[in-house]
DNA sequence: TCATTATAGCGCTGT
DNA sequence: GCTATAATGA
């Protein structure tokens, strides 16, 4: 059989990996080194070559982006070879989504009602802030994150409240407590968190054999993506479903291990090769993305780090451009200066899609994105407040979620009275009481105490319209299509005209974001015939994968975090607030092991790139509120000189820059030309009768109408008339 | 008793 | 900045 289509395009280690008889493997991949590639092909020549039947196949991945191109991948390489069924039966999805897949399934095996829902950490943080009050827990003491911290962590080690060991210290007494309170809570409910839906799916090999009998026989090949990110329960998940008849394939970077705080553990590499006999390890290391000046970079900074497995990136492409570093003087002068360069990147002919703009924390976001909306730069941003959790969502999803489950106690509270019905704490507080008594969900709580007649008959009458209500929704559903239903929900819950009330611009937006929900829900595919379309869309909704946003195709700068980054490439890439305290972050600073993990980030963000990548940091920044004045990140000083070159303003270079050439490049013959009145220039310090002192950042126009925009110290920044303003120039 | 409005406290990364 | 609580008004 003619296989060139499958191995023309690799080089040797690629080809040996794509083609080994079958056995375990570990492909050690550096970034930009045709990791995906090398799956997709090895996929489709087990498929192809060796007569592996899809459906012998699973291929895991951890995040919805991932599985979405690894699919598409595969179609484009086997799609035209037969038919569109070609690989029906090939399980391609996250840890999460499989996870949850099994659970649908299985879900009497795994003690869950048959519609148990999907809790996200907001939704946790509910429920745990109910368990709080209801075993009269001083959250002071024992703030509410530490428990989710600590429910979250037991779970991504596989470990149950009851294996807990008891200790006489306060604090895992305390936990304990509060996590096995939680438990019971998400049990009664019928709810799901992220890590439960991977605990869970574990526990259900462990207590039903013939069930991991079935897997472990129809499964010959797992192939997981992003190894080095696998927590210790998944780990377990996988080596119990591998037993002893799968070969497994392990695909990892551990230069690129930056989930440690969720539980990942980069040792499960290690551990591989002990645990799956003969392992055939592959190192890829020839880099094809990035040109040899960003990989010096990238190599210099990660030798840093001491736990290493050893890799070395090298490129047969050319050194290309230097890396530039801007100083700005706040954070407002450092986005101008990437809308800048953005511009510029345009003007040279480049879509607005190929530069990406990184960031340590979403927080840094907004600087950014005001700067892009004012020059009419088009941008895109992913993550952050994600649109299923946008407030609006949440509410119309939790009706939604109500319909399909009464008992769904988080759903129940968030909606109960949203819009406003006149059911307020007090009534609320006698439902939980009951609810906590009984043992039962909110909802027959409400049904008890209506039965009883013991409520105010203000209240009384509040919650049976409630009721009413659901019960109006569950009727009125019938028999429509999926976005009509959703639709028909928004309308007849109140919300849309309760957002409609909401004055100014942020009512009109949720009302955007209701109808653009119903819009997905048109767009959306059901996959599983034997579930109701609306039950499959909120499980998605909650799952994070209907991602997709209308602008999709729009082109757009794209924003993200860096974590977020991983797995992208782009041709101009920006990392903005390279600074100590924010990159690394002053969370990770005071440990070893947390500034290994900055250390890694910053490689993936370094590697990101893959022509030209910038660096800016700034001299002062306006963070939650305070002003901070932060160094110069660590990391610049470990990339070697030569790859760098400093872009600073010539307006503000009082001394010598320490990097040799200082550079006029395009994008800064716009701020040059623009320089301003005679002794104002930009970079200037000034002082305003009203605002104070402040820093020049911007000038637009000339003569008696120019204005100027300032950044004052404790104003804010602000455009002014330069006849008006009567600024002073303030010697530094 | 509930709804609305003013103020204090807190903040990283994400399935 | 946003959310959770406190104080105020209906």
């Amino acid at each position: 059989m003619d296989i060139t289509h499958l191995t023309d395009s690799l080089n040797t280690p690629q080809r040996e990996a794509v083609c080994a008889s079958p056995c375990h493997q570990l492909i050690l991949a550096g970034a930009g080194s045709g990791k995906t590639r090398v799956l997709v092909h090895r996929i489709a020549y087990l498929i192809q070559v060796q007569g592996v039947a899809p459906n012998q196949i699973m291929a895991v991945t951890f995040t919805n982006k991932a599985a979405r191109e690894m699919r598409e991948r595969l179609q484009q390489l086997l799609g035209d070879v037969g038919g569109p069924n070609r690989f029906s039966g090939l399980w391609v999805g996250t840890f999460h989504g499989i996870a949850h897949r099994l659970l649908k399934m299985h879900w009497r095996e795994a003690k869950l009602p048959e519609n148990f829902q999907i809790l996200d950490s907001d939704d946790q943080l509910r429920v745990i802030k109910r368990v709080y009050q209801a075993l009269q827990i001083d959250e002071k003491r024992w703030p509410h994150r530490q428990a989710q911290y600590f429910i979250n962590g037991s779970k991504d080690e596989g470990l149950r409240a009851q294996h807990i060991q008891d200790s006489h210290d306060p604090y895992t007494t305390t936990m304990k407590m509060i996590y096995s309170a939680y438990e019971e809570a998400c049990q009664n409910s019928g709810l799901v968190d992220f890590a439960e839906l991977l605990l869970r799916s574990h526990e259900l090999w462990l207590s039903s054999p013939e069930l991991l009998k079935h897997y472990q026989d129809r499964f010959v090949h797992l192939l997981v993506d992003e190894f080095q990110d696998t927590n210790s329960v998944q780990y377990a998940w996988l080596r119990v479903l591998a037993g002893n008849a799968c070969w497994v394939t392990g695909v990892g970077d551990d230069d690129q291990s930056i989930y440690g705080w969720r539980g990942a553990k980069i040792e499960n590499i290690q551990q591989f090769e002990k645990d799956f006999s003969n392992t055939a390890v592959t190192k890829l290391e020839q880099n094809y993305r990035s040109t040899n000046t960003i990989l010096s970079a990238a190599n210099a900074v990660i030798q840093n780090n001491n736990s290493r497995l050893g890799k070395q990136l090298w490129t047969e492409d050319g050194d290309g451009d230097p890396i530039d570093l801007y100083s700005a003087f706040n954070e407002q002068d450092e986005a101008r200066y990437i809308a800048e360069c953005i511009e510029q990147w345009q003007k040279e002919g480049n879509s607005l899609a190929s530069s990406a703009v990184l960031y340590r924390s979403n927080a840094q976001s907004r600087v950014l994105e005001e700067t892009f909306l004012r020059e009419g730069i088009a941008y895109r941003i992913y993550g952050g407040q994600r649109f299923y959790e946008r407030m609006e969502i949440k509410n119309a999803l939790a009706y939604v979620r109500l319909v399909l489950n009464r008992h769904d106690d988080p759903a129940f509270e968030r909606v109960i009275n949203t819009p406003t019905r006149g059911i307020g704490e007090k009534s609320l507080e006698a439902l939980r009481l009951t609810a906590r008594e009984q043992g039962c969900s909110l909802f027959d709580a409400a049904a008890a105490l209506l039965a009883n007649n013991v409520l105010p008959a203000r209240a009384a009458n509040c919650i049976k319209a409630f009721l009413a209500l659901l019960d109006e929704l569950q009727g009125g559903i019938d028999s429509l299509g999926l976005a009509e239903q959703v639709e028909y929900v928004i309308n007849a819950s109140g919300l849309y005209e309760f957002h409609q009330k909401e004055k100014g611009e942020r009512g009109q937006a949720r009302i955007e974001n209701l109808q653009e929900l119903v819009n997905a829900c048109r767009a959306f595919n059901a996959e599983d015939a034997d579930r109701a379309p609306i039950a499959e869309f909120v499980d998605n909704a909650a799952l994070g994968s209907g991602e997709q946003q209308a602008d999709e195709y729009q082109d757009a700068v794209q924003m993200m975090t860096l974590h977020s980054a991983k797995g992208l490439e782009f041709p101009l890439v920006f990392i903005a607030g390279v600074e100590e305290n924010l990159f690394p972050h002053k969370m990770s600073a005071d440990s070893a092991e947390g500034l290994e993990e900055e250390r890694r980030l910053c490689y993936v963000g370094i590697t990101r790139a893959m022509k030209k990548l910038v660096l800016t940091h700034a001299e002062s920044r306006r963070l939650y509120g305070s002003e901070t004045y932060n160094p110069l990140s660590r990391f610049i000083r470990e990339i070697p000189e030569k790859c760098i070159q400093e872009v600073r303003l010539k307006a503000v270079v009082t001394r010598p820059a320490n990097v040799a050439n200082v550079r006029k490049d395009n994008a800064l013959k716009a701020a040059y030309s623009d320089e301003g009145d005679g002794e104002f220039k930009l970079g200037q310090r000034v002082a305003h009768a009203k605002f104070g002192e402040g820093v020049i950042l911007q000038f637009e126009g000339r003569g008696p109408g120019a204005r100027v925009n300032v950044a004052f110290t404790d104003a804010g920044s602000k455009w002014l008339m330069m006849q008006y303003a009567k600024l002073q120039a303030v010697e530094r």
